[in-house]
DNA sequence: GCCAACGTTGGC
DNA sequence: GCCAACGTTGGC
């Protein structure tokens, strides 16, 4: 039996956006500083796992692309640098605060699944990212909730 | 351990 | 750019 989790992770298309990933082919997802999706990387996620590129603070935001989780959880090196956006001056390399995975471009769906439209779908009223005031950035997927997003869009 | 103040996220 | 919702910080 297959053990594969899904995901949601979000990102903004101004700082890397899903062609980004697909120019890169692989990145490392650093800069998430939020206890919740901090632990997910570092405990649930692994290799093999698949996860929604989604486009915050966009225009629409929504689901834009498949990655595949290909390196689990690891210290995020940005941590410790004075000169990063992302650094924390409370995190050392002895001892880590902020933990990030290496992901892999798998597919870009044909059209951007917009936010309001995964609002409207069937099925989906219980997805974290459908709900009101939901900021977290790194997200459980249901197998039920993957299978439906997948089914409304070809990839390219 | 409570909770007010503050900073951030992210849709709109 | 606004601001509601949320997470974190720190005084007590």
């Amino acid at each position: 039996m297959s053990t594969r989790k899904y995901w949601l992770m979000k990102c903004e298309p101004g700082s890397y956006s899903i062609d980004d990933l697909k120019r890169d082919g692989t990145t490392f997802w650093d800069g998430v500083r939020n206890y919740q999706a901090r632990n997910s990387m570092r405990d649930d996620m692994k290799p093999g796992d698949l996860a929604f590129f989604y486009h915050s603070n966009a225009e629409p935001p929504g689901i834009a692309g498949v990655m595949e989780i290909i390196k689990e959880g690891y210290p995020d090196h940005t941590q410790f640098d004075p000169n990063d956006i992302h650094c924390d001056p409370k995190a050392s390399p002895d001892n880590p605060r902020w933990m990030m995975v290496d992901v892999k471009f798998v597919s870009k769906f044909d059209t951007l699944i917009p936010l309001n439209e995964l609002k409207e779908t069937k099925g989906l009223e219980e997805m974290v990212v459908t709900k009101k005031g939901s900021r977290l950035s790194v997200q459980p997927v249901t197998k039920k909730e993957w299978n439906i997003v997948t089914s409304l869009r070809k990839t390219k």
